[in-house]
DNA sequence: CTGGATCCCGTAGGATACTG
DNA sequence: CAGTATCCTACGGGATCCAG
């Protein structure tokens, strides 16, 4: 569940210094585009190869992953393989770092959880109101 | 009119996955814009009124900020307020819900925060490897 | 198998002008 | 002051074909 933190922790990110609002921006940059939690997220439990990553995130475009994960890469959020093998594949994992972008997300999807149902309801309501 | 967001309907073109994954792509619908994130940071400290938000918020439109606040509000993230007086006007403030979802936000901010350095290092490096 | 190159479209979002 | 109404452009992102 998530907690009402109105703590000395959770002040120090929130302090309304011009600075911090461009962090959010750049936050934004790097995860908030259609895929890249996704990608994350199914990174979580150690890596995959690129078909496997296609298979597991469900309507991405293989343009789309290769973007993705580029810009991923680029971030150091993960870490790119090539295995000299036949047939030759490659492999994607998290670096640390990247994992503590996935733990620093989860707050975030477990807020999603409890919430949304309640979201979807606040917005029938709000479209009955104005109807 | 403009649809900040397609509603329901969006996440069922992914189905066939495990719920939790769609839950990142709606969440993203909901706070992976913009502005939204921003508007909810700038009112962590209390109701603001519509210039003091603009003012607040460097660089974004009076449409855009409009569009925003519609969506949240439509969300039930913030409440929306006239009071009618003279001059009459407005003002926005995080519903109990809203503040849930700041605090579930304030663990990126913070990573941001520790780690957007390292990210620009990443990149550098990167792009200097590739160059 | 992994991905680059191209084409194409919808939509987010900026600038501007107008209203109660 | 707090929006609304248009117009317009840039970019995200899908489909498809091609290549190492």
């Amino acid at each position: 569940m998530i907690a009402k933190n109105s703590g000395p922790e959770s002040a120090q990110a929130q302090d309304a210094q011009p600075q911090d609002a461009c962090r959010t921006r750049e936050v934004l940059d790097i995860v908030g585009d259609k895929w890249s939690l996704l990608v994350v997220r199914t990174l979580k439990d150690g890596p995959l190869r690129f078909t496997q990553l296609k298979r597991s995130i469900d309507g991405i475009s293989q343009r789309m992953l290769t973007v993705t994960l580029r810009g991923l890469e680029r971030d150091g959020i993960l870490s790119r393989t090539v295995h000299n093998v036949m047939p030759p594949h490659v492999s994607y994992e998290l670096t640390p770092m990247g994992a503590t972008l996935r733990d620093a997300t989860a707050p975030l999807l477990e807020w999603s959880i409890a919430h949304l149902p309640h979201i979807d309801a606040a917005r029938a309501e709000y479209d009955t109101r104005r109807a």
